[in-house]
DNA sequence: CACATTTTTTAGACTTATCTAAATAATATT
DNA sequence: AATATTATTTAGATAAGTCTAAAAAATGTG
């Protein structure tokens, strides 16, 4: 079994390597964690002689198939537990995510197993996030990051990567819920801003490119 | 805050304490936490310090006001979990209680508000036990253990007063379920069991005094 | 490419919660 | 009441996970 604090390390190190590729590096494990490099060092030598994952001096780690295995066993207890907080216990989209924090580290196969059966099985979290099957399958939806597109394009709202309250509230406040039609009609050079216009009411608005790129958005059609 | 050894000290405090008065000792709580007595002594004098227990060398220890608060907190949070596991998820009567105990060290308010809504404010959790309030209050049922009785009196199964799935398993497999009628047809002196009638097909099995100890009886009519 | 800066690791310290073994106090027995 | 037994506490050790400060490696810059 593992401690907390080792499903931490591993959930983290599995977030920050679906960006982009290769070894993850300490400070920003660091950083993520809210803990000092050193402590970060000590740690993944003792993950890595667990064989969770592989670490290379001064290059970085990265998940062995068996520490990937267990991050998407803690990230899919997270998931439904946030639905089941959202859905069941009828918290806001922003809420959910520190309680979540907590429930993920609670041990039981089984109430895994019937929480996702009474929740009839859902796909993805109050935040679009999809939520991993029992063996660890995740079903990679077809949606791409706003800061990716450019004028004249379109899509609905499908996702947020940052699940901080401060984030979720921020997009609340602006009617960016998920499910929002969003066509983005200007691409500022200058300050790599989006003007949108959203819903059904010609609303427009405009977001900066940090927060365009932690928008998900899939096809109009999902 | 309390950590959850310190959340576990007071609840194992506050369940001792209920059978006798006074001030329980290092061995017993030793005993029912599965530590060593000198663990034992190092931590209830850190909780005295703490103000949560009041701690007499060679005596023992018995909660304070506060210390009593806190532990009222975890038991609701234990027996409110014990229903949502039992009720909502289907769990049976033996299986809950092992997944409450990691449950009722999660640390959230609103969490548990809203589960005690979801529920519908329960008044016990599957064994019985009565579920605390908000504010710690405690529904003192009218109840008393079987052993008090003799032969000729009846009542109702109402709880009982150890939730290891082994013993459950036992009252489980000889039908003796939450609010069977009980007849005790007989008392026998030389081995202090009792002879019993259950349910309405005139069943009779005999207990010893060890169960009749352990599980609780109501009135007929509760 | 040599030096300066940044990043990472190592070494040593601290805290929490536990343990074992020894010392001390309380209780029981003859 | 003196001694034996049992219970409790103290002292010192250990493991996990963190920290600070110093050393070492990697990277950036003139």
């Amino acid at each position: 079994m593992s401690t907390q604090s080792e499903e931490n390390y591993l959930k983290v190190i599995y977030q920050l390597a679906s960006k982009d590729v290769g070894y993850i590096n300490t400070s920003d494990l660091a950083s993520k964690l809210d803990l000092k490099p050193s402590s970060v060092t000590d740690m993944i030598q003792k993950l890595d002689q667990k064989r969770l994952v592989q670490y290379k001096k001064y290059q970085g780690v990265k998940l062995s198939a068996k520490g990937e295995k267990l991050a998407l066993g803690i990230i899919r207890k997270h998931r439904l537990w946030e639905v089941f907080l959202h859905e069941t216990l009828g918290f806001t989209w922003d809420k959910v995510h520190d309680i979540a924090e907590q429930l993920e580290h609670i041990n039981s196969t089984e109430l895994i197993e019937r929480l996702d059966l009474f929740l009839n099985h859902p796909k993805t979290d109050p935040h679009g996030d999809p939520i991993p099957d029992k063996v660890g399958r995740l079903n990679q939806l077809n949606r791409i990051r706003l800061s990716q597109l450019r004028g004249g394009e379109k899509g609905v709202l499908s996702g947020a990567n940052d699940s901080s309250s401060e984030f979720l509230r921020y997009l609340k406040k602006r009617d960016l819920t998920l499910g929002t039609i969003i066509k983005i009609t200007h691409f500022n050079e200058f300050d790599q801003s989006y003007d949108l216009e959203i819903g059904t009411e010609n609303k427009t608005l405009t977001i900066s490119n940090q927060v365009a790129s932690n928008l998900f958005i899939s096809e109009s059609k999902p």
